[in-house]
DNA sequence: ACTTCTAAGTTAGCATGTTAAGTTAGCTCG
DNA sequence: CGAGCTAACTTAACATGCTAACTTAGAAGT
């Protein structure tokens, strides 16, 4: 048997998380809550159940994000005025400047890494994309 | 901004991860437990250092999943004929039934993602690899 | 207005990853 | 042969994902 796509993928993915995580050691944020940020600053995800379906993750995983950023100031969560049990997520001066610097550095980073494997990155984005939406797909099918 | 690359890959890998486990739900295992006995199984990944190596994992995660995997009565870990501190690793008869079933029920389930995306398997899985082998490559740079 | 439903958020407990700092078994060399 | 080296393994403490079960704030129906 040779490792299949899945082992690999888990492989790439577990790697790159790692080495992004490295990256930002220096402003003392995990690439995971870097994400958040950037989905706050950047897709307006709002509330923290639309930070989650953005992210991908559970309600009770965000709950426990937004309160570390929260209290490293990177965050602010206020009630919301659309009314509700909600929290609108913004970020601070401080947030909005890690993201910024954050996407600049994967930029490259990432771009040098496609260059160096010869890898054609818009086809690989799209058929990553395509199966995202595919399992997607799935998991709405198997969940009727 | 557009979604990029790193985040699509990081969604779609633990989506799959956690499909994975739902499917092994029935074993009473992890997508992890059983990735570490298929590289024992069918890798002969036949220590613990070994088997860190080829799972892209740390020793001590290793270790504690040896310590669990063997209670499960699924992996054996003698001490190694070959000396020094060693621990020899070998599937029990549980243990190789599990890995054979598992293997089988995902090549299927994989098969049918990736025929219903439309994505160009033997290609997707090539691009995968390389990008490994890249990133593999800058750290191996980056550490000396 | 009171009950009830629903959506959002929180809390608790588990799994499995990490790093840092021990421990153990065999090798090497003066 | 004993001191120190190295490689493999373990332990401890932390991060962040999950599920299950609870709380809270509005909305809806009578």
């Amino acid at each position: 048997m040779e490792r299949n796509l899945s082992f690999n993928l888990h492989a790439l993915t577990a790697r790159l998380d790692r080495a992004a995580d490295r990256m930002l050691k220096d402003y003392n944020v995990s690439y995971s809550r870097f994400l958040a940020l950037t989905l706050v600053g950047e897709f307006g995800a709002s509330t923290q159940r639309a930070l989650a379906d953005a992210l991908g993750v559970t309600e009770p995983s965000v709950s426990r994000m937004t309160g570390v950023l929260t209290g490293a100031g990177l965050l602010e969560a206020g009630p919301d005025p659309a009314g509700g049990n909600r929290h609108r997520l913004t970020l601070t001066d401080d947030g909005k400047q890690l993201v910024t610097d954050g996407l600049r550095m994967f930029e490259q980073r990432l771009a040098a890494l496609v260059a160096h494997s010869g890898v054609p990155y818009a086809e690989y984005a799209a058929h990553t994309e395509r199966l995202l939406a595919s399992l997607d797909h799935f998991e709405r099918e198997g969940a009727k």
